[in-house]
DNA sequence: CACAAGGACGTAAGCGGTTACGTAAATTTT
DNA sequence: AAAATTTACGTAACCGCTTACGTCCTTGTG
């Protein structure tokens, strides 16, 4: 009592001015009240929403990786919660991607930044909200050429070590197969794997892309990707692996003795599956940490330097790769 | 043009003291400028957010069920977004859970109404928010004897019809293997299952409860709920079934030839899973939709009285169930 | 035709903070 | 010791919208 609010402004808020026992002493008050800065006028004086939005691009229908990005989703509420941040979340589609200023939470300003992610976010899109200079950070997306912060999951890296331990197997005739080519990751994955083999001069694998990432895609694409004589397949996601892995049992073909099926993401199912999945762990949580962080600090910091971070992945050896078998190959022969 | 903001705040907001003309004008002419109001004046001279928060209570460490609440997730930003609201993600703990007001969402007034869920939350917490007034809808969770807004997937009856069909598959020793008993859905369903059993006058089979409800903890229950010399076993959820049926493979045990497992929930795993599994499958996404249909009634109108909406599921056959086989039972009998 | 009633729109007072600016007291400078 | 700074805090003008109230112009009524 007896403080001009002002004062109480200045205290709850950090700034200078003010002697240290007075701040002292409004702020045990106001914690003792439970009071607390009402966001709407704090918002309105500042033009500052303390909002973060988290925005998931994604065509018509259901998403595919579903749990990928809930623990994305934790890891960045974790840490935007540390900045007092707060999250909202959106799912934008066909009519807002065509228009940013159609989408409503950032034509109203609500949000102070933004996170974005989808496995084929428009470049277009991207640049419109990067030129519009709204603070952006980037998930599993990279623009070339465009200064724009970003974290990903070194996609191409770690297609180079999965296509290395198949390699190292002694696998030479190798499929790949991979969802639409416009998607980033697809195209940064299938990059990496025949990175691998050239630089260990064996011939590029083939690659036969389908519609989708999805456990059917897999089962589909398995048929042309087989025939051509291969003893292992890469999969650019774990459903489409599992699906491939599904038909190769189906059709009566032994993994890992007669093929090995590599996936990739390491979903909850991979584990778990008729054969145990090899394939690569994404931090996923620690995806959503640093978007967090990389945006906090491009909020403090307008003009800091924009940062691509790479987060690096594990790769998980498990039953469906194993050694190359001659004896396939003389049955494939007959 | 020459209008007051009074009456383009009118008009903008549905109000009436207005001629239709001057009304269409100011609409036509703020959808040109793409002009929007200002959340943040708004949320100040009316003391709503239009945002709803989204609050999932989980203990420490990872939560386990995540394509479960993502599904959630999506089925309830689309429908708020209909409604003109916007949707706040936040994850509690242990901390806020013992005084919701340190909870710093709720004492912001950053949110018009919450939804809960989280398969543990306590019910004290519950009846402090419901007591303090805020809008509150809760999903899978329930509090009897107390009027609150809920939205339910119906696991008593889901667990009924589960094991009718184990039943009807000629099973009489069953055994269930199940996580924490205080949590809502675990005694949810082994209720509904043990009723189905009574029922039929079939002794009522035996619970074995791990302190989780993962794929370990049915890998570890396994041992003991076999022991019993049962001919399926009803796991209360997926991840459980899917451990279960690892540990029966591994000891040369075949599902369903020798043991039936049913699991819960119809996780993505569950089709592709070593013998794909029968379970239910809950449609989550309508799970979200309704709670934030729920939540907008309530809105709208503070004295309604309150809902619980019990949702139906499907009860998904796949090949993890099979009749009982005689010869099994002379096997263990050796 | 005078007057009451209602409709259409403008005026201005908040909503609860932030912050540039003003002022009095304490401190330093010369 | 008087002047010049600096420090500590209060004053008040916004921030952009909602809404009670006031004014003026229509339209209805006896």
């Amino acid at each position: 009592m007896g403080v001009s609010i002002a004062t109480v402004s200045r205290a709850l808020n950090g700034k200078p001015g003010l002697s240290p026992e007075l701040r002292q002493k409004i702020l045990d008050e106001a914690a003792q009240q439970n009071t607390y800065i009402t966001p709407a006028a704090r918002m309105l004086a500042t033009a500052r929403s303390q909002n973060v939005c988290f925005v998931i691009y994604h065509l018509d229908g259901p998403v595919s990786s579903d749990s990928f990005y809930f623990q994305i989703l934790m890891g960045l509420e974790a840490e935007l919660r540390k900045a007092g941040l707060h999250l909202i979340l959106e799912f934008i589609g066909e009519e807002e991607i065509k228009d940013p200023m159609t989408w409503r939470t950032l034509r109203e300003h609500r949000a102070d930044g933004i996170i974005l992610t989808g496995p084929f976010v428009p470049a277009s899109f991207i640049l419109q909200l990067h030129s519009a200079g709204i603070p952006l950070v980037l998930i599993d997306n990279y623009l070339e050429h465009v200064q724009v912060d970003a974290v990903v999951a070194d996609d191409r890296a770690s297609a180079r070590v999965l296509a290395e331990h198949v390699i190292s197997l002694g696998h030479k005739k190798v499929s790949i197969i991979s969802g639409p080519k416009d998607w980033y990751s697809n195209r940064e994955r299938a990059s990496g794997f025949i990175e691998a083999f050239e630089a260990h001069g064996i011939k590029a694998p083939p690659i036969y892309y389908g519609d989708e990432t999805t456990f059917d895609s897999g089962k589909i694409l398995f048929d042309q990707a087989y025939k051509s004589g291969c003893t292992a397949i890469l999969a650019a996601t774990d459903p489409m692996a599992l699906g491939a892995m599904s038909a190769a049992i189906a059709a009566g073909i032994r993994i890992p003795e007669d093929l090995s099926i590599t996936g990739f993401d390491d979903i909850d199912g991979a584990a778990t599956a008729t054969v145990p999945l090899t394939t690569i762990n994404v931090p996923r949580n620690y995806l959503g940490r640093s978007a967090a962080r990389l945006l906090w600090a491009r909020l403090d910091d307008e003009s800091a330097p924009r940062q691509r971070i790479d987060i690096t992945t594990n790769l998980i050896v498990r039953n469906s790769t194993g050694p190359v078998s001659k004896s396939v190959r003389k049955v494939k022969n007959v």
